[in-house]
DNA sequence: GCATATATATCGTACTACGACATATATCAA
DNA sequence: TTGATATATGTCGTAGTACGATATATATGC
């Protein structure tokens, strides 16, 4: 379906476009969601990033940072905020004493259900929208 | 196929982990295109949402911060550093002389070019794990 | 032709990630 | 073991960007 020149169309870019804006509407409502608990959005993906981590290996600081590709160190200062803010206790892990393993509070299970269920319900609406625009796009080139 | 309790189960949230990782990824990977052709992430985002902007009206300013959700004033400074850096060129709207039309430069035409194919590409490789895992969370509540 | 709304602009502030650097613990080779 | 190197985490100052508060110019409606 690709035309023979590589040149772009206007409807490429806007296509484009349109997703960027479809992804940025959904970071939006994200971040939003997490304001009204009170949640920065980044801390709260953090929480997500705890919480969703399946392994036999607890989370730690350097597994959080890659799943949030952020530097070692930075994921340091976000769990630094989040241990003060009372959503994660960090203990130093038995085997590895320089790992320090992460483990969500009851405050961060019950703010983070309440935001998983509407963030699930949010994508049942974008899903199909973004799908379509995923499959335009895929068309082309 | 949800089940009868409105409870999440770890796999909801590993979902959603998941889905967030996959953005992250995509987001850095643009982020990272942007910077290797000097380009901030954000400015960026603001040329190609101008570029791909279809409508008989030019893009403007508001315009502009309603299709990246910046607030106007933000949008201001954002195309000031792209005037600033020779990606726009800003002049007053003649039948509203308070708009300001915004084009690109032919410098923004070339750089824009080259990371919109990456782009496609890119995005070529991610929508089908990015459409499962949609399909997954549409799946579910 | 005034009151209000709209569009854009300016400036100081706050948040967060980073770079540079530091410390503690592990690991490995000799 | 010991020492060298690698890994994991931590600290501090800096930079970039969006925002709030505020300001100005132009439109629009009565």
């Amino acid at each position: 379906m690709r035309r023979l020149e590589d040149e772009l169309t206007d409807a490429d870019y806007e296509a484009l476009s349109n997703l960027r804006y479809t992804l940025r509407r959904f970071i939006d409502f994200s971040a939003s969601a997490a304001q009204q608990e009170g949640l920065p959005a980044q801390q709260h993906q953090a929480l997500l990033a705890i919480r969703g981590h399946r392994g036999i290996e607890a989370m730690t600081i350097g597994a959080l940072a890659e799943r949030l590709l952020i530097a070692p160190h930075s994921s340091t200062e976000l769990v630094g905020r989040l241990v003060a803010a009372g959503y994660v206790s960090r203990t130093a892990d038995l085997t590895d004493k320089r790992k320090q393993t992460l483990t969500l509070t009851e405050k961060a299970d019950v703010v983070l259900k309440r935001l998983t269920k509407t963030h699930i319900a949010e994508i049942k609406e974008l899903a199909p929208r973004l799908i379509n625009i995923l499959r335009d796009l895929q068309r082309d080139l």
